[in-house]
RNA sequence: GCGGCCGUAGCUCAGUGGUAGAGCGCUUGGUUGUGGUCCAAGAUGUCGUGGGUUCAAUCCCCAUCGGUCGCCCCA
């Protein structure tokens, strides 16, 4: 034993990690949602972890204290690094991505990203410092046609159902109702009062109108906004509630008729998956149309996912009007939700399906070739380390998990045999035809 | 940036003003080529860090760092 003196390791607040057996089912879920978003035809890209910090900075807006700058060390006082940030949304360097590719790629450009993005802000239940996002998005030259708007849902809900999780449902609106109608009730300063809205599921009803008064609005708009926002329908029957109340916008209008073609054409979708609710606002500024989040159908209100459209993402990179509409997928979320309250089934603790057994050191190159002919057959195989006990070789694979033990020869001219970990049965055969009975 | 709670073996935690324990896990053994159960033995901690009070502090006080939950904001 050394004296060495240790750094008592520990975990990074909003850092999560997982165990082996934990990350294969996120792996698996990974792969999963990949199949589904290629399925419908979207091509993958990874941009860099880091961006400038002006790229990211382009659009404003309050995210950009969350940043995590890039230094080295030693930096020197105007290192070139200093300049760098790490990328907080994927939605971003895609509209850096199209505008610097613009002439080499194909519109309407489909792509989906799946990486990890960073926020500097305080963890707590749900919420990291770094996490996976899966992101699609549509991006168009100068028009988008309205049909994406369904069709991206679909893709997001598609892709929660493949993961056999709890049942999802996608909360749908569009921003030019929530605009059109307090544009309407003449409220000027949209943007207290939406943030304000979207607190509805957290401090209620009468809370928000404590905050909304506390903002200058008065009682009687902020009950017409409050009664606004609680409209929620499984169908299009959203439109009758919205105009019963008696305001009118262009605006408006044109929203509600966008956001009834969006219902209209997800209703294939399994019942109560989909809900028209008007108290969808999100945060994010640069939505202009269709905004929708995730959510499980029953338990935490929080949003596992969500996303919408926007008029002209890349407008600050280039001089051309490129509107799209994106979800995603809150990968790390999600999946830390269902961990924390242990719904996860754990995997296996490795990839191995056949431990080959080492009788002695003496036949370590008869039990290699084995072990290398069952991989050329597609097998997972680990040669156990060392020519310890048959005992301790055996505890190895039941304490991984692996399912097959394979038995070389012990003495020349005996044959070869597998042992079934999970039945106990144990049988001679050849590791040129030996085959998994499923 | 702000507030509540917490910080004791690898993990989950108990505990006392006189320098520590359980369960799980880990290692070894229960002979000859076979695991999961059982039995036995064993290893492991500057009781987060720094300071203060005290004859004495893991326990009391202060600070600090870290974790966690919540606020702001957000997937």
């Amino acid at each position: 034993m050394s004296e060495q003196k240790i750094y008592k390791p520990k975990p990074i607040s909003g850092f999560p990690e997982w165990l082996p057996e934990y990350r294969a089912v996120e792996l698996e879920w990974m792969d999963k949602i990949r199949a589904v978003f290629e399925s419908y035809g979207f091509c993958n890209i990874e941009t860099p972890a880091v961006e400038e910090i002006d790229a990211l900075t382009a659009k404003g807006g309050e995210t950009e204290k969350e940043i995590y700058t890039l230094t080295r060390l030693h930096a020197e006082e105007g290192d070139k690094e200093a300049r760098l940030a790490l990328h907080f949304d994927l939605t971003v360097p895609m509209a850096r991505y199209v505008a610097q590719h613009f002439g080499a790629l194909s519109f309407p450009f489909k792509r989906y990203q799946m990486q990890k993005s960073w926020r500097g802000e305080r963890p707590q239940k749900g919420r990291y410092r770094e996490f996976y996002q899966c992101d699609i998005d549509v991006v168009n030259i100068d028009d988008l046609p309205l049909h994406f708007d369904a069709e991206l849902p679909a893709v997001l809900f598609e892709a929660y159902q493949k993961l056999g999780i709890p049942p999802v449902e996608l909360r749908i609106s569009n921003r030019k109702i929530i605009m059109g109608y307090l544009a309407g009730l003449g409220i000027n300063d949209p943007g207290v009062v939406t943030r304000t809205l979207d607190k509805l599921d957290k401090v209620g009803p009468d809370g928000v109108l404590k905050m909304l008064a506390a903002a200058g609005v008065s009682e009687t708009v902020a009950q017409k906004a409050l009664a606004f926002v609680n409209i929620k329908t499984a169908d299009s029957g959203f439109a009758e509630q919205v105009q019963s109340l008696g305001v009118s916008s262009e605006l408006l209008t044109q929203g509600v008729a966008e956001l009834k073609f969006v219902t209209d054409n997800l209703s294939h979708l399994p019942k109560g998956s989909i809900v028209a609710d008007l108290g969808i606002i999100r945060g994010l500024d640069y939505y202009t149309g269709t905004v929708l989040e995730a959510r499980f159908r029953e338990g935490d209100p929080l949003a596992i996912g969500g996303g919408g459209r926007y008029d002209d993402l890349a407008g600050s990179f280039i001089h051309q009007k490129l509107p799209g509409i994106g979800v995603s997928i809150g990968l790390t979320r999600l999946f830390g939700l269902l961990m924390d309250k242990g719904a996860i089934q754990p995997g296996s603790k490795s990839p191995t399906q056949l431990l080959v057994v080492l009788p002695e050191e003496a036949r370590r190159a008869e039990a290699s070739a084995t072990a290398q002919k069952l991989r050329t057959r597609g097998y997972n195989v680990e040669l156990y380390h060392s020519d310890t006990k048959i005992k301790k070789q055996l505890a190895y694979a039941e304490k991984k998990g692996i399912p097959y033990v394979w038995f070389p020869p012990f003495k020349d001219g005996q044959p070869h045999e597998v042992k079934n970990m999970k039945s106990g049965e144990q049988a001679q055969a050849d590791p040129a035809t030996w085959a998994e009975k499923k």
